[in-house]
Formats: structure tokens, sequence, C-alpha cells
DNA sequence: CTGTTAGCGCCTTCAT
DNA sequence: ATGAAGGCGCTAACAG
């Protein structure tokens, strides 16, 4: 009968009867039951994509990128928003656990891969390696924020800098672990160079605060390298406040490159992130996964824009 | 044996023997097969909430507000990204059709609608108005933006202005028709009330370059209201590219009091809408759809948030 | 090459 | 008060 309709006619029904079928199929509104299929096959063929809710502006990019190639294998993406304040307590999985076949974790705080054991995981953005009692290294795709980082540095040394001050992301996320340790790494090796650090919540008001707890040091950092665009529009909030000019007298610089980037004045220096890529690789890995493969480890490099928020340091300052 | 498990056991099995079966199932890892419990019931327990990817700041609100509600009536919640460039054409609803019993569609065009012609459908701060062929008003939680706009033209009426521009967004959503409409009608409705429109996309280079035409005019609006804060992010650049202050020369206002609005400099005069509450009161209104009821339009408040980008017009020029 | 059938795991009805 | 059985719609294996 029907069977047509699954594709596997090739060599089985006589092409009429297929076309007949099928324009009966179309005629009454045929919709094949995803419920039965699913039970029989036993698996979805969806995919569940975690993003945390506060990191969001990526969100649409890389879900676009991870439904791209999702799609082309046939295999559908919804989308859960983690709660930023959850740990992993209050694990919301009651349904999707048996309602999916594999998950991609973005952007997690380091502990809660360990709710997801026994389903497959690719991370993206996240610590790959395991936290808590069994660790265990994940597959994971990752955004190169080192290069990132050092790219900054290059950047601000070029220009003149050398006191550099971090305005850090107090997140427990792998990304901003690692972007405070390649900033640290790369502006120590910088001869006379000199790293301060504060951090805050990522939202404007503290940022504003711990970007002006730098700012009132007598040996004041010349450029603040900013763990993302939204602590950068903190930072030119304790600037302006003290009378100082950016880039005049501080210079300053984001990360990720969000709207917001392109709305502050001046428009903020900062390094791209390749989201929709992340998703697609993502994607490409978990399905390699599922395939029982062993996806290699990918690492994407990022893109440093230069805009109007850096410039050299004053004269006599720097 | 196991119908213990559906909580049916109400006078039916002996409690010790449900709790044995209940511990036996806790030992063994039992989990109720999803797909298999779908295919009996022929329901999912499942709503899709479909967002617009552009204007996705609110997201993670209303979707924290569906989810209360829906877990609270043992539904659970998926996301799906809208393409924001998509027209009803290529709709990705291969799979997701037969997977959810309803759909929480948040800010859609207002032609998109018409897809889900056969599954129960919310539409969150969207057209409620069917339209293409088979015109039908379709159940709908809408934020009262009208009246919003009333409280920015009233905010702005009792600084002194007269003369009012709009930065609107060439967006075909039902809620930019009705800011516009709402906006244009409240400025006319002043004594002395001028009212002035350019619009241009959602980004902040297109904004900048729709309130600079504004700005450009001999008879130049004292004040510039923004369909978004986006938008308002534009407005603040054309003002400054052409030395002028806000809100010392010019008032700007935005809409949706998203993070960007405190991000600015000076922060903005917006209104703030509900976001979680459009989320849990549209889940409500799904679930009574989903009963049969027949919900009654809602339509939320928002709050005008008064910052410091509106002041008095200046002497000579109101 | 085509049609028939068993059974995925659950819930509901009916028989004990 | 408890156990047995049918069938939801699909697909893969098998019989014709």
């Amino acid at each position: 009968m029907s069977l047509v309709l699954g594709g596997k006619s090739a060599g089985r029904v006589s092409p009429a009867t297929a076309q007949a079928v099928r324009d009966a199929a179309e005629r009454l509104g045929y919709r094949p039951n995803l419920a039965a299929r699913t039970l029989r096959l036993g698996s979805t063929r969806t995919v569940l994509l975690i993003v945390p809710t506060l990191t969001a502006p990526f969100f649409g990019d890389v879900y676009r990128g991870a439904a791209r190639v999702a799609a082309e294998h046939g295999f559908g993406i919804v989308a859960y928003p983690w709660p930023d304040d959850a740990g992993p307590a209050d694990s919301p999985f009651a349904a999707p656990h048996e309602a999916i076949d594999g998950i991609l974790a973005s952007s997690l705080a380091a502990d809660v891969a360990s709710e997801f054991r026994d389903t497959p995981v690719v991370m993206l953005d996240s610590d790959p390696e395991g936290h808590g009692s069994a660790a265990r290294p994940m597959p994971a795709v990752l955004f190169d924020v080192a290069d990132g980082m050092r790219a900054v540095t290059a950047h601000l040394a070029d220009l003149g800098h050398r006191r550099i001050g971090h305005v850090a992301a107090s997140i427990d996320q792998w990304t901003f672990h690692a972007r405070g340790e390649a900033l640290a790494t790369a502006v120590r090796a910088l001869p006379g160079g000199s790293y301060t650090r504060t951090s805050g919540a990522l939202d404007v008001g503290s940022a504003r605060d711990a970007a002006g707890l730098l700012l009132d040091r007598p040996d004041r950092p010349t450029a603040l390298v900013c763990d993302d665009d939204l602590i950068a529009a903190g930072a030119y909030k304790a600037a302006r406040a003290r009378g100082l000019d950016v880039p005049g007298d501080v210079s300053v610089t984001g990360f990720d490159d969000v709207q917001l980037a392109t709305a502050l004045e001046p428009e903020l220096t900062t390094v791209r992130l390749p989201a929709e890529a992340l998703g697609a690789e993502g994607m490409t890995a978990l399905l390699t996964l599922l395939k029982g493969g062993d996806p290699r480890p990918r690492s994407l490099p990022g893109e440093l824009i230069i805009r109007a928020s850096t410039a050299p340091p004053a004269r006599g300052s720097g």
C-alpha cells in the first residue's frame, strides 16, 4: 500500500501506482504520524539545542547553522533556553529526554553537562572537560577565544598600549574563563606589559562599577579589554562619568560583535565570532556521534573588527 | 503491573504493592516511553513557541512565562526561531506539525499565520485578524502598544514638545503598524501637534539614516519617537553626527526597554513591555483553546520608563 | 516484484 | 482488586 510514501518504492511499485498513491495522499491531506514512526524506529530524528537565555544574541545564528545541516540529514531542531540562574539542580528534562536523539549544549555553565549522561551531547562554546564526579571529556566545538584575545592584545600593543585592564564577567562559563586566561597570558608576554583585572555580573551597571575600579587606580590602564560587548558599554559609562574620552583617554574593546557594538558611540572594536558556523559544525559533530563515530574537536577562529573605540594612548600616560 | 506509574493506582492496587513497583522502576532506571504514550493518546502535551530571530531580546522572558504555566498543566514547550526574512513560502513545518498540540506564535509577520490552519494557535503580539484568502480572527494576546505610545506622547507633550518625528521600522508586523497608528493619532490630537515620519530597516545604520532625514528638515522635530530601542540608538547617532545634543536639542524615545536602553548614553526613555506575562497569558489562552474553549482577547499594558533622553525642547525651537 | 503481518510501548476496556 | 488483551500508525521482515 502506502509504502510508496516511504520513498522505498524504487523498484517495488510501478511508477504509475506510486503516483496515484501520492495523489490520493495529497488529496486526502494525509500526513505520516510522527509518534508511530518514532515508536517503531526508536529514534526521533530531533535534536535539542540548549542555549543560555542571557547570551541570547547569538542564539539565532547558532540555530540557523545547526538547522541547516540538520535538515540536510532529515533532522529537526528544537531550542531550549536554559534558565541562566539555574545550576544542574532543577533539570527541566521531564519530557525532552525521551523525545530527542541528541543534544547541542551551547555556552553552558561548567557543571550542568553532567545532566545528560545518557544522551549523546556535543558541547558548543563550553567546557569540553567533564566536571563533577566522573570527569570525562565530551565532544565539543569551540570558538578560538584565545586567538581572539591575542588579536586584541596585539592590536592594542601596536597602538602603544602596555597597561591593560581586564573587565571580566564573573560568570562560570568556559568561554569567559578562556578569555581571561588568554588575555592575561598575552599581556604578560608583552615587553613592559601590565595586566590588572576586575569583574562583575553581565549587566551594564555591574560592568560600569567594575570598570570604574580600574579607572580609579593611580596607575590607570590606558586600555580596557572587556569580556563582552555589553560589559564594554558599561566601561564607556565609567569612562564618561570620570570625564575620560573613549578612545582619547582610554581605549575600550569588546567581544562577540553583537548589534550593540555598532549602536554604541564610538563604535566598538571587538571580536566577531562565527556563530552560524558553530551551530553547523556542532550539528555535524553530533551526527558523527550518533553514527557511532568520534568527532574530532574543532575550534573556530574569530575575527578582530577594528572600529572607533581604540586609539594610541594619550601622551604621558603610556 | 505497571499501571501504578500512571498514578491510577488509587483504589486499585494496594499501597504496598504500588510502592514496591515504584522502587523497582526506580532501581531499573525505568522511563515511560514518550512515543508510545503519544501514539496511544494522540496528543503530545507539547506546544511550539515561534519567535522571530530578530526581535529576540524578549524571547527568553516570553518563553519563561509560557513554560511556567505550561509546566503547571503537564505541558512542555519547545522554541522555534522563525527566520526573519521568510514569508510563508518556505514553511519548515515538516516535522513539528504532527509533533505538537498547539502553537504560540509571537510577533509574526501579518500573513504567516495562515500556515497553521489545522493546528490550534494563539497569536502573541501579532495581528489577530486573519489575512489571506480566508480571513478569520484568531485568538491573541497583545501588548497594549497604543497605550504605550499615548504615554510617550503625553510625556513629551508635558515637556512642551509639539513637533514630533516618528522613526518607524519598515517591518510588516502588527506591533509596528499599531505603534505607528497610535502615535500619529495621539500627536495629531495634540493642540498644535505636528507628526512627521520616516522609516527604515531594523538595524542601527538604517535607523541613523532614517532619523537623519527628519533632523535635516527645516522644521526639524524637537522629539524623535522611535519604534524600538535599537532604532533609538540610530537616532542618537544621527543627532550626534549633526552636532545635536540628546536631550538638549532633540529628545529621543525608544520602545521595548531591552538591555540596550541602559547601555546607551544618555540612558533611554522607553516603554517596558511585560514579556513574561505575554508568554504566560498566551499559554493560558492556548490551554483554554485546547480544551475547546474560546479564550477572550487580552491586551497587556506597558510601562513608560522615563530616563535621561527626554527633556524640554530648547527655547526658540519649540 | 507486490501484498500481508508482526510488533514497537503504552493506555483503556473488559474479564476475572 | 487485579490481570489480560486490543489497538494507536508505522516500518521491516516475510510470504506469495
